[in-house]
DNA sequence: TATGAATGAGTGTTCATTCAT
DNA sequence: CATGAATGAACACTCATTCAT
């Protein structure tokens, strides 16, 4: 049976209760955030949005995973338009400093992000699988760079690969943190003091 | 009226119901878990929690204000003890280090805190209170330490102490964080990493 | 306007409905069943089956109504076929040894209409309805029947008719609804128990 | 801890509760009468009645065992009351024609009892349990009062037990039936013609 | 006629908070 | 002070029905 709509017309529908979601669950928590807020927000209509996702649950969910591809994107984006290590890892700090989450959206993306991360540490399941792809398109890519940036002789051969992504990108969360929770950090320096502080560690 | 109860058996009691609360908390979260749990878990009738707290709310600040004050205290303890800047970096360093937000219950206690602080953000009463806070209890002492240091030669005359101890504060969180988002983080070695960075950055 | 489709494809297509509908109704009572799990288990759309029932409850109405019918025309059939009254009478039992309350799809069928018998109570012209329907078709038959053999002799004179004829059928109710009930209920030795009883009695 | 209320206090409370949703059950049925309807027709608080019960279907679990334990209370009563066997299986009659489902509030109990029944046949484990419980309070009863007839000679040998003792209650279950969906059904009337065909098959 | 997306009133249930005992 | 029964606003979710295409 021919669809009445289109697919792009279902996802179109879609992304506007998920942008309408960010919204809501920014200003108000994901807990606090009801439907009718979405409701109200969209304008679309409680049981049209359960036409298009089983639970509130499952918007924050799809929400959490837009957000991940897009980064993702991001991500491969620069290893595509970048050949050697430094510049590579110089262009990550760059997606951040571009990002900037002491401005809105970013600031609310990033809010519901991070409630979203330790939120779905009560969730086994759904922590592993957020774990999972942690690894692969956090760290996976960030030790290929580091990888061949020591075998081609960019970087020096004295740290740990694995080690060192992971201190990235704690760095990263814990500037990005910082910047939510506290309206005057200075992020864009920080960053960049980290970036140095980095990139001199690597050579 | 003459208190019918002494001052340590309500400072008991209250403890008490924080400690209950902690866990309840952290094995539910703020928003889901409930006053009833609470009651369960510290066997305390509701009726004498609201006693000694006025809301579910003021459980949350309260129990973070405990935190906050063992935090100081840790900070201070160390300032006292250490007198040169490098060394005392290091021991703010070795403070988390012992802290190990990567097993119970220093897990759930951080866990707890990072929620709390992104909760508060939607309250601009005690979102300002928590930066004004923090700006004193976190910064001004790592200022304080960076300038003794910069005056009497022992770091780098290079660097902005404000955006220095930012940095630290940042990268502190972040390995923290991590720690309590994935379970494999390699939460000691970052750390070391990061006060290896650090350090050298300093001098 | 001229009909586009033929009147046989209407019936057929309501038969369709009304098919699914008892699947439906019988797996999880009236009120539980959905349209949905209709247009899931009918393959009909939604709209469609609107075009042909004007609400739930009126496919539920439409549902008995067949179902009575269809009764009807077994015990026309039995009227038409034997003469005896005693020979009716056992025709009427063996209507009931055959029909299999306790084996699908029997039973699904009289469970659905037992559960409809009784919320129809709560609507007084339904209910009226059926109550008249039931004193002519199932009283009224019986009571025929049994006047004939009273005035040929074939029967006793002993016995006032209408509470016989309703004594018949609140036996068949109580086998079926037994059966129904309990799995284990000896649905056929009651039945055959109950025609000795009642033949004898007849006599 | 000292409970605040007495016990008689609470089975007071259940009761009115159970009471009013009898009342709410026949008007509407169960699934159509809300927990609103209850509230208004108690007086009780919403958060109250969940405090007596933990959900809708535990209200209506709970009243048809209170149905069922009165019932087998009746049943005892006769048993301890009267000796031979033609006497009790009498005075089971009698209950019957005593209890009159012909009138309030009789014939709303029924009616909800027999709702539930059909109901409880989607759920195996409940409708398993109703099942056994029936096997042992009615059949087994009866079968006894019938076993110790024949044994002192009060009864034919002729009949087997346990096909007479369904016999008998698939009988009432018609009578009682038949009066709820037909208000003319002549209730004493079919009941003492019940009572008299099966006491002269029984002897 | 057929389709299925949209609607929104209605439902069971929860839970922070209060207060009589 | 302690207790836990009572309260009722609030919420996620459902589903019969409608209607634009």
């Amino acid at each position: 049976m021919a669809p009445i709509v289109s697919d792009e017309y279902k996802m179109k529908k879609k992304k506007q209760i998920l942008d309408s979601a960010l919204i809501c669950f920014a200003e108000k928590g994901y807990q606090l955030a009801t439907i009718d807020d979405i409701v109200q927000h969209s304008g679309i209509s409680k049981g049209a949005i359960y036409n298009y996702f089983k639970s509130k649950e499952e918007i924050y969910i799809e929400l959490m995973n837009e957000n991940t591809k897009e980064l993702d994107k991001d991500i491969q984006e620069v290893l595509q338009t970048y050949n050697t290590a430094p510049e590579r890892v110089t262009r990550l700090f760059d997606l951040y400093l571009r990002n900037k989450p002491s401005e809105s959206p970013g600031k609310e993306k990033f809010l519901v992000y991070y409630e979203f991360r330790l939120f779905s540490m009560r969730d086994e399941g759904l922590s592993d699988l957020l774990q999972e792809r942690k690894k692969h398109i956090f760290i996976g890519n960030l030790v290929e760079i580091l990888k061949e940036g020591q075998e081609n002789g960019e970087l020096s051969q004295d740290f740990n690969r694995e080690l060192v992504a992971n201190t990235f990108w704690s760095m990263i969360h814990g500037a990005t943190l910082s910047t939510i929770i506290d309206k005057d950090f200075p992020y864009h320096e920080v960053l960049k003091n980290m970036k140095a502080m980095f990139i001199s560690y690597l050579s």
